[in-house]
Order: C-alpha cells, then sequence, then structure tokens
DNA sequence: CCTGATGACTTAAGCGCTTAAGAATCCTTC
DNA sequence: GAAGGATTCTTAAGCGCTTAAGTCATCAGG
C-alpha cells in the first residue's frame, strides 16, 4: 500500500532513477523505447510524483495562495468569492496547480499569512484581491518578490500585472440608462472606500452624473454589508429632495435597499429605481427582481490564474483586462415619478 | 534575499543542523542555553521550516484538502461553504496546517481529484461533505487508507469518524411548532434525494408528521436549486387540497416560494406558511423574512478540522456531534388560516 | 579510581525527486 | 582506423529537514 516512487520504477524498468526523472519529464536522454517502457510502467503501477519531493529539489510549490480578508460572517452572501474560486480552479486544475485557501479576519492577518506562507515555500505565487487604494501589501511582495497578479486594475506603484474589468465604463452605462429614462437625481451607494474600485467607481459615477449636467451627485460610503447598506438607504430616503434612482456598489446592499424602501412606504420602481452593482442569483430572487450589472466573474477568475500561472513561469504576462460588466435591465428600475 | 535555512543557523550558533532541528521542535538533546540562542537567531533572520522539506522527511503534507463537487454556477448564493471554509480555517491556520481547496464538476471528477492529490501526497487527510446514501468515495477512502472526516452523521459503512449535527431532531422540532401552530397540512420540498442528510431528514419528517397523527405527508425532491424550489413549490400549491406550511431544505428554494407565492397569490404567512431549512442572512433579505432552521456552520467547520487534526495524528476521535440546529421564528410562519 | 548513566551534542542516512557531469556505446568522417 | 560527435544512459550531489545511532564529557555511586 505504499505509494510508488520512481526508484519502483526505475527498478522495474532495470535503469537509473535518473533516466527515468528524464523519462517522465520529457527531456531529452532517453530513447523512445526506455521512455515508452517508463511510462507504462509508470501508468501501470499507478506513479504520482511526490509534490514535497518535486518542491524540494525543482523549488517549484505547484500551488498558489488566495488570501481571503474578511470577518467570517460577511463571507457567504456575497457569492462572489465562490464563482471566482470556481474560476480559478478550472485554469489550475489542468496545471496540476493547487489552490492554497486562507480566511483571515483583517488586513493585517492577510499580510502576516502571505509572509507565512511564502517563508514556508507553500506557494508559488499570489492572487491579491480587494485592493486597497493604500496597499500595504505590494510593498511586501515587492520585497519579498513573490509572484502575485492583482485583481483590479494595473497600479502605478508596482509592476505586478493586474487582471481588470472596466468598472468605470460600467457604471457610466448604468448613469447614462438612468439618465435615458428620466431621472435627474441618481445616488449611489458606495462600497469599502478603502478599496480602489470603489474609488475608480464612485469617480467615474461622478463624471458621468456631472457630465449629465446633473450636479454634484451624492455618495454614501459603506463597508458592502447588508446592514450598511439598510442606513444608507434610509439616509438617502430621509432627505427632502431624495433620490429617484440609487445605484449600490453590490447585490447584498441593493436587497437592504429593497426593505428599507418597504418599510418606509416608497414604492419600487415607481418612486425609486435600483441598480445593483453586482449580479447573482440574488437579483432575482427578490421582488421586484433587480435590474443589476453583471460580470462573467468565473472567466475572471480563468484569466487571473491564466496571468499568475505566467507571472510565475517568468513570462511577464502584463496586464490584462476582461470583458465589462453589463447591465442586465430587470424589475426594479422605470422611468422616476412625473 | 534567499530564504534561510536551518543550516545557515547553525552556521550561526556554531553548532550542527542536528541540533538545530531538535531545538526547533523542542525535543530533548540541547542544552536551554543552546536552545534559546538557536530560537534568537531564528527568530532574527525569520526563519520558517520549509513544508517541503518537512513534508519529505517526515512523511506529513501539512494540508488538508476540501474537494467541493458542485456545477460552478450553482455555488456562490449558497452560504454555506465560505462559512464552512472560514471555520476550518479558524482551526486549521492554529495547527499551522494549509486548506487545498478544489472545486470540481461532479462526483466522479471529485473522486479523481481525491486519488490525484493523494497520490501527489498534498494532503495528509481530507473533508469529505455532501456524503451520499451509496457514497463512492468512501471505499476509495478505505482503500487508499486516507485520513478523512465525514460531514454527515456516522456511517455503517465505514469506520470514518463523522461531524454531525442532529438534523432529525430539527426537523422534528420544526413539525412541532408547526403543529402547535395548527398546521395539519405540512409538506416538505427536500433537497437532493442522492444525499444522505436528505433522506434523514425526509424520515424524521415523515415520522414526526405521523407522529401527530396527519397521515401520510407529502414530499417533493429537488436539487436545492432555485429553479426546482419554484417548480416544487408550484406543484404543491396547485393542488386541491394545498398544505398550509411547507418546510424547505434550505434557504434558497424558500426564497424561491416566496416569489411563487406572490406569483399565484398566496399570501405569506396567512395562506401559508414556510421554513427555510438553513439560516444565513438571505432569510432576513427576503419579505417576510423567513423563520429558518439556524445552525452554526462555522463552529461546524472548526469541530471537522479538529477530528480531523486528530485522525490524522492517529488519535481516532471518534464521531463528533454539534450543536443541533435551533428554530429561528420570523415572519413566514403563522397559524393556518380558519 | 573505575563503571555506568546521563546529558549535550555530532554524524550521517534518508525522504523522492532533479540535474550537472561523467561513462559507455555507436556512428560519422577524413 | 583514429578522432570527434551524438546518443543513451549512470553517478552522485543536492534540495531542507528529521532522526536513529554514535561520540564525548561530566558526574554519581560503589
Amino acid at each position: 500500500m505504499k505509494r510508488p516512487t520512481i526508484a519502483e520504477i526505475a527498478a522495474r524498468a532495470g535503469v537509473s532513477i535518473g533516466a527515468v526523472s528524464y523519462a517522465l519529464n520529457g527531456r531529452p536522454g532517453v530513447s523512445a523505447e526506455t521512455r515508452k517502457l517508463i511510462l507504462d510502467i509508470a501508468d501501470e503501477i499507478g506513479w504520482r510524483p511526490s509534490v514535497a519531493a518535486r518542491s524540494l529539489s525543482g523549488s517549484r510549490a505547484h500551488s498558489v495562495g488566495l488570501i481571503i480578508a474578511r470577518p467570517a460572517d460577511t463571507l457567504g452572501v456575497e457569492p462572489f468569492f465562490m464563482r471566482f474560486i470556481a474560476g480559478l480552479e478550472r485554469e489550475l486544475s489542468g496545471r496540476r496547480t493547487a489552490l492554497l485557501l486562507q480566511v483571515v479576519e483583517d488586513h493585517h492577518a492577510a499580510i502576516e499569512a502571505m509572509r507565512l506562507c511564502w517563508a514556508e515555500r507553500r506557494v508559488d505565487g499570489m492572487v491579491i484581491t480587494d485592493l486597497w487604494t493604500e496597499d500595504a501589501r505590494i510593498p511586501v511582495l515587492e520585497e519579498l518578490q513573490i509572484p502575485a497578479v492583482l485583481v483590479g486594475r494595473p497600479r502605478p506603484d508596482t509592476e505586478l500585472p493586474a487582471v481588470w474589468t472596466d468598472d468605470a465604463a460600467a457604471v457610466v452605462a448604468a448613469v447614462d440608462y438612468l439618465v435615458a429614462l428620466g431621472h435627474r437625481r441618481i445616488a449611489r451607494v458606495a462600497g469599502l472606500p478603502a478599496l480602489e474600485h470603489t474609488q475608480v467607481r464612485i469617480a467615474a459615477f461622478r463624471q458621468a452624473v456631472l457630465g449629465h449636467g446633473l450636479g454634484e451627485p451624492q455618495v454614501v460610503e459603506t463597508d458592502y454589508s447588508w446592514e450598511e447598506g439598510m442606513r444608507a438607504t434610509r439616509t438617502l430616503l430621509s432627505q427632502r429632495d431624495r433620490p429617484t434612482a440609487i445605484m449600490f456598489d453590490n447585490d447584498v446592499m441593493a436587497t437592504a435597499a429593497l426593505n428599507v424602501a418597504q418599510e418606509m412606504g416608497v414604492a419600487i420602481p415607481d418612486e425609486l429605481s435600483i441598480v445593483a452593482g453586482d449580479d447573482s442569483q440574488l437579483c432575482v430572487m427578490v421582488r421586484p427582481a433587480l435590474t443589476a450589472l453583471s460580470w462573467d466573474i468565473q472567466a475572471y477568475g480563468v484569466q487571473t490564474a491564466r496571468v499568475l500561472a505566467d507571472t510565475i513561469d517568468d513570462r511577464s504576462p502584463g496586464s490584462r483586462q476582461v470583458s465589462t460588466a453589463s447591465l442586465v435591465v430587470r424589475a426594479s428600475t422605470t422611468s422616476p415619478p412625473a
């Protein structure tokens, strides 16, 4: 029941382990005949290389790391990560690379986890999500020279490749849509202000609204949670000149808004249009179903894995953009009340 | 910029690498003085053991595997896994053990992934979720003698330890609650019939209903998805003597029911009471908020990690039961119409 | 003072694989 | 027919760590 090693293959084939290694790795130095014999034996006894051994000599861990920094209870409802991970996997499994997942409480713990993971040589590279405007992980990645790919737009403060989607364009499209419906007072409930993409979206939103000559729009910042979505919506709807449309930075908060509106007697979509910043089953589950910015998260994961693999192999892939989100119109948006 | 090794520590401390190894592992054979010196140096140069090297000699990978078999798009909305993983991590990180996550399409692929993962010596053990009544993974685990823990009740077909929650008791409690409210026609929308816990819950449900002298109850089987939740609800509500209460096997389907009911003009909870089988933010997000069976998934993860660690260390921990789900009453249940 | 135990190390083998360097064989080529 | 070059292997070192076995003081007991 011992797991077979190349030594066993070598013994059976009557050659040295060196020859076996060459054969199995498709390198020159063995005749076609011998190679076939070795491969056949390996196949027969079900041999698989020990990652530990390969890592030790080849100095490759054959794994990549993903560290998610979120308080545990916020996790789960956000469908983003599971989709993204599924995408990563789809690409990684073909490359015989494993995904090491870590869930930690906060940014600080994430950096510690990163350092540890790297020091223990557990991974060859890392996927960095939830980028902050000022992100303390970047200098650490550079200091330790960790191959990594940023899930977010390319940054001036690093050479690290990024995989990104044109958030700005998507936000602009949504604003254009609302304006075309006749809305003049459009507000935004943004996510964590420390996150880079939050800022990008806010900026795009402002520009779009100003571009339509609608004056400085209102933007409320939150932490992406259900609770803050409720709070923000309440704040916005309690004002005198309350907005006729609100764009939310994710689907969870948009759902929260639905409840607040009901509670406050604000009809949706007749008195208030709502756009969710992420699309997921959640948007279809609620009534009215939510108009949302929909993007292919799994494809995002696939691309990310590819760029990371290239980075690890020193093929410096450069940043890559994936398709822009598209607006899926459902029942939560319509023209504003006369 | 090279990562430090024990050889460097040995050189600096003026001792052999053997001594360093003993000191760092807290084993006898070095004086307190020398030990302190070594530890200080290790700390100073930021040494961390290379997992690869430890794995090779110690024959421990210091990782455990979790393989999730779900079509990618079903993933995400179900908050279960993220919570569960967060629980696993909380326990594992303290044990310097990493979590290797794999997401595959189906059961068959899961078995392949298991075999590969084990053959490559990537993990020391595995967490097995979504157990089937007849589960092809069990014989494989036994054949390869893979340490594993089953997330589900102990089984007669294996010695593998299980971490489980008393699903039956929870279901019975929910039925009792509905009966106490006055319901006499209670139906159940169950999850995947191939899954073991689905069967357990169905059996408990039947028994409870029969025990109250309410006759054979109606049970519809589904795949846990939103779509089938809709379909099942439609089926149940289109009958002549339609149920006055329905218990769903998860939160997603219960949410779907809310929509179907609205669509069919069935008032909730006045004309139909709904109980969700899982609790999550989702249950609070919808209107009316859903009465649900709530259980501490994170704690489940923690216990699972513990039992797995013990299994790996050969401390044959035996199965462990975690706290039973409790019924959280919200707005979706009330007495049946007169 | 010698014996035997104990403590504090060192030595060296080994985990399973990669890979540079060496050896043996065969084929060219002038 | 000898030198040079391929081709096909073997040898052995090394990756960073663990650990059984060996060495050498030191010290208590008789």
